[in-house]
DNA sequence: AGATCTAGTTGACGTTGCTATCTAGTCGAT
DNA sequence: ATCGACTAGATAGCAACGTCAACTAGATCT
C-alpha cells in the first residue's frame, strides 16, 4: 500500500529533521555521485515519499557549504544541465558518526514505544 | 559511556521532533499517570538525555490541548504541587497508529544508512 | 537567611522541511 | 509553431518545535 494516512504523512516531515541530510549523504555514498532530481527519486524508491525540490536543493546547498559534499555541473541527457554531487571525506566521517548515533537513538525510542504498545495493547 | 559527542547531542534535538510526544505518550501509557518533572527523569533513564523543562512543559500543554492527555493537580510529596497527566483514549489511538508509522520510517532510514555504511565502510 | 532540590511557566530564538512560484532545456503531439 | 509534459534547479516566506534563559514558588536543612 503506497498511500499513507495523513497523520503519518504529517509526522514524516518532522521525522526527517536531522535525518534527511544523513539519508542524502548515505545515498551519495552508495551511488558514488548523483544530482538533486535523481536523489529525490532514489529516496522515494527507498520509502521516503513526497520529497520536494524545495526541500532537497536547499539541503544540498547546506551540505556543500559545510564541506560534506562537492558539486560539479555537467550536461544533462536530454534535458537541462545537472549539478552532480559527491560526498567528501568529511562527509563520510559525519555520516559514519551520525548514523551510529541515530541507530542508537532510534533503538532507544523503539524500546520506549514498543514497551508501551505491548504492555498497553490490550 | 554517558557522554555523547557534540554532533550527536546537536542532532538529538532534531531527532526528537515528532517523536518526543510519542515517547511521552508511551511513558504515560506504561506509568499509568505521571507529571512533567518525573517524565523528564523517566525519559532520561530510557536514554533520552538532556531534556529540559522548557521542552516538556509546553509539550504537555500541547498534548492536553489536543485531547491526548488529561491533567489534574495534586499535592507534592515534600515539594510544590504536581500536575499529573493521564493518557486518554484518543491519545492511545494516536500512539498506536503513530508508533507503527515511526517503526516503518525508522526501518526505512535504517536500511538507507546501513546500506551505505556496509557498502562504503571500506 | 541562605542554599538546594523539586515543580512548573513563559518569551525569544534558530533550524529546517514545506509551499508556492519562477526560470529553463528537451521532446512529442497537435 | 505551439502546447503540454517531463526534467532540473533556485528561492522567498511560512510554521512547527526543541532550546535557552529567566522567572515564581513550595519544602527542607543548615
Amino acid at each position: 500500500m503506497v498511500t499513507e494516512d495523513r497523520a503519518t504523512a504529517d509526522r514524516q516531515t518532522q521525522w526527517l529533521r536531522g535525518v534527511l541530510d544523513l539519508a542524502v549523504l548515505a545515498t551519495l555514498q552508495s551511488a558514488g555521485t548523483s544530482y538533486g532530481y535523481a536523489l529525490i527519486q532514489s529516496l522515494t524508491e527507498a520509502g521516503i515519499l513526497d520529497l520536494k525540490g524545495g526541500t532537497i536543493y536547499p539541503l544540498l546547498a547546506r551540505l556543500e557549504q559545510e564541506g560534506l559534499v562537492s558539486s560539479e555541473w555537467r550536461a544533462g541527457h536530454g534535458g537541462p544541465g545537472r549539478k552532480y554531487f559527491t560526498i567528501t571525506a568529511t562527509g563520510r566521517e559525519v555520516l559514519i558518526r551520525s548514523a551510529a548515533g541515530w541507530t542508537d537513538f532510534s533503538a532507544r525510542i523503539g524500546s520506549i514505544l514498543g514497551g508501551a504498545l505491548s504492555r498497553g495493547g490490550r
